[in-house]
Parts: structure tokens; C-alpha cells; sequence
DNA sequence: ACCACTAATATTGTCGACAATATTGAAGAT
DNA sequence: ATCTTCAATATTGTCGACAATATTAGTGGT
């Protein structure tokens, strides 16, 4: 059940990991408030070790902490989520772009397997959209990691990409863009196999705005009813 | 001479401040030990809020943890000093685009003060570089705040530039590219006041190439040698 | 002289108690 | 009835001591 690996040999690492885990998930739900007090007593430990938990959590962005208040699980805005689209527009485009120079004819492969099981889901049209979502997401970190980048991975499948999964929860999106994201996957994969850096990078930025337009679209539908 | 804030209310947010501002002036070598219980004992505090602004300085990446080992400053390989320009050249062209839109009249006033400031200190040519360089980062500055875009401005200012100016210190270059820089950075304005976004992302991605095709021939030349 | 193993030392990790601050609730005044 | 003030309570911030782990020094063996 825990995806968080069992060498992670300190306290702090392991709650870190357990509690971003539940607030990603929504089992801790956005806006609630971390109680040092609660989950020292939940886990069986000290405050002091859950306490640079927290300031973990603080420093990735998905808890809020105030000094003398405590910390409270972020709340998504609209504006907040189209930043992030931004940012990830900006930085997996980059990602795509050496990608395309560095990526070794291995991890290419994998891209395709993905792709496979990708197209394999949705033509089965049971289509619990969560699983091609998170096939989405499995795309995306295959290429951010093929770049080779450290920083750009740190950033991208460290950070932004929980944020990315609690908006999911929190907003419940199911995109319909499944058929759509999987042939602009296909074309940004031809790209990089051809070492087009260029091409692999105009195809990811327009991917990724595509589906922040169809966000905002869903957005303004929410904001009118 | 401190810039850090008095306003930070608790002991590891000023910790961590002053830390960061010793790590990044090089007054704490690269590469040397964090020790918790030296400074504790030269700050005057507890083990406790040391230890938790260290763990800031690792979730920002200017120190290195490893668990019952210690934390140590992080040295900067040539190698991801190129990944950091890389992830700025994708970052910062965004943030130029989204100011060229989101800009108000007078942060673009400001910027054209910084120019003019940037400008005097070339011609004066009393050229300590340190000041050009300084002035070039406040450039940089004004521009991502003008994004409006939040989490580019934390990724940026709140991370990265710290990031930046460790490497300055630490690999101690004097760039020479000042007058071609200063010229790039009044293009770069002339398109945000005109609302080309486009335009404005172009150029300042091309000026963060450039400065990184500088850095790397600087770096071919200090390995012939 | 060099290596393996062990003991001594130093450093980090964890805990429980106390201090400081914020929040809550009740009492009193207008 | 509403607002203000102040005390009671709960929560976070800080500290010093102890436990666990890594590093170092030393000893003996080959």
C-alpha cells in the first residue's frame, strides 16, 4: 500500500514521504489543518522529527505554515493551478528539448511501452479516466528524466508533479483529452527519437497549453453554473 | 549588514537566512561541514532550530544531508551550473512573456531605472564587475516579479538566484559581456513595454544562451589550461 | 610496513519537558 | 444584544539530555 520506499533510514524522510502521500490523495483534505500534537500520537513518534516532516512539506509548497499557528494543506486557486501550467510548459518543454539530445535508445523504448499501455486503456474505454491520467503523468516523468537534467528532474518529478496529482484530486478533472494528449504524445516521441530537440520542444509546449486551455475552458463552464 | 529581515519572528527562519547569506558570499567555503553543534554554540541557540533551518538550506539545495553523516555545502559542478542555465533560459523566457502581458507602467518604470543605473555603472568603467553583475540580477529580478506568476517568482527569486550567485562567488567570473548584456536587457524591455510576449520570451532566451555559451567557452578555456 | 578488527570518540537522531504565543470562552460594560 | 477585556486553554517554539550511528585511533596480526 505505502509507495514510500522502506530505506528511507530517518523519521522525518519517512513521514515526509507518508504524509505528502495522504494530502496528494486527499485522505488529509485541502485546507485542514496539521496538528503536531495529532499525528505525533498517529504515528507513534516525537513532535521533533514530525516537526522537520512539515517544514519538508512547507518547503515544496503543499502545507502553508505560519509561526505560532501551524501548518494548513494548501488550497489550490484557479490562478495557482494555470502558474503551475505555465511553469510546466516553460520547464517540460526544455525537459523535451534535451530530452531529444540525451535520451538513450533504451529509455526511448520505454517511451513507447508507455505510449502502448497508454493507447491500450483508452481503446478498452473502461476508462477510469485515473488510470490514464496517471499514464499521462507516467509519460511526462519518462521524458523529464530522459533529459538528464538534474535540476529540471528535482523540479519537475520532486516537486511540481505531486502538486500536479493533488490538483487532480481536488478538482476531480477528468480531461477527455485522453485520444487527443495520446497522438500529440506519439508526435513529441517521433521528435526526440529523431534527435529534433527543437521540434520536441514546440510539440510539449503546445501539448501542455492544450490542455491548460482545456482547463480554463472547464473552468469558466464551473465558474457560469 | 545584515539582510536579513528582523520581521522573521522564529529562530530557524533567521538562522536559515543568515546561513544562505554566508553560504552564498562563500564566507562558508563550498564543500565544507555543516557542523550542528559549532553552530549552535556560535549562534547561541539549541541544536533544535539549527537543524531545522539546515534542513531548509538542503530542501533549496545549497547543502547536501545525508542521514547520521551531516550536511555539507553543496559544490557546484561545472555540469550543473549548465542544467541551472538551462532550467533559467526556460523559466525566465516564460517570465518575460507572461510580464509582457501582466507588466504594470510602473514596474516597467523601474526597469528602465535599473537599465539606466546598469548603464552608468559600464560607463564609469571603474568597472568593479561584482556591481554589473549585481545589477544584472536585479534586472532579472524586476522582471520575474512583473510576471505576476507566483510560482515562477518562488522558483526564481526565492530559490535559484541564491543558486546563482553562489556559482558567481564560487567559480568567481567576471563576465566582460557587460555593454552586449546591457543592450540585450533594453530589447528585452522595448518588446515587454509594447506587449510582445512572443518577442520578449525570444530574447530573453537568446540572452541566457548567450551568457551560457559564454560561461562554456570560459570553462574550455580553464580545462585547456 | 600494511591490513583487519575493535574500542574510544564525536556527531547526528530522537525524545520529553518547559516557555512563548495564539485561540477560545466567559464575564462585564455600553 | 453586541462589543471589549481578560483569563483559561491549547498549540507551537525552544531547550537540554539521552540513544543510535558514523568516524577515528589504536592494537594486534601477518
Amino acid at each position: 500500500m505505502s509507495v514510500c520506499p522502506d530505506q528511507l533510514k530517518t523519521i522525518p524522510e519517512r513521514i515526509f514521504c507518508q504524509l505528502r502521500e495522504a494530502i496528494v490523495e486527499g485522505r488529509i483534505p485541502a485546507g485542514s489543518k496539521i496538528s503536531e500534537a495529532d499525528l505525533a500520537h498517529t504515528y507513534g513518534i516525537s513532535r521533533g522529527p514530525l516537526r522537520e516532516a512539515i517544514s519538508q512539506l512547507a518547503a515544496v509548497g503543499l502545507v502553508e505554515r505560519r509561526a505560532n499557528v501551524g501548518a494548513r494543506v494548501i488550497e489550490l486557486s484557479s490562478r495557482q493551478l494555470l502558474d503551475i501550467f505555465h511553469v510546466r510548459e516553460a520547464l517540460e518543454g526544455m525537459a523535451a528539448r534535451q530530452a531529444a539530445h540525451n535520451m538513450a535508445p533504451e529509455q526511448i523504448a520505454e517511451l513507447r511501452r508507455t505510449l502502448e499501455e497508454h493507447g491500450r486503456q483508452i481503446s478498452e474505454e473502461a476508462g477510469n479516466t485515473y488510470f490514464q491520467q496517471s499514464g499521462d503523468l507516467d509519460f511526462h516523468y519518462t521524458i523529464v528524466q530522459g533529459s538528464g537534467n538534474q535540476r529540471l528532474i528535482k523540479l519537475l518529478c520532486h516537486d511540481l508533479y505531486y502538486l500536479v496529482r493533488l490538483y487532480r484530486y481536488q478538482f476531480g478533472m477528468r480531461s477527455k483529452r485522453g485520444p487527443a494528449a495520446l497522438a500529440e504524445h506519439r508526435h513529441i516521441v517521433d521528435a526526440i527519437e529523431r534527435g529534433d530537440g527543437e521540434m520536441a520542444e514546440l510539440l510539449m509546449r503546445a501539448h501542455i497549453r492544450a490542455s491548460r486551455e482545456n482547463v480554463e475552458r472547464m473552468l469558466a463552464e464551473k465558474a457560469a453554473s
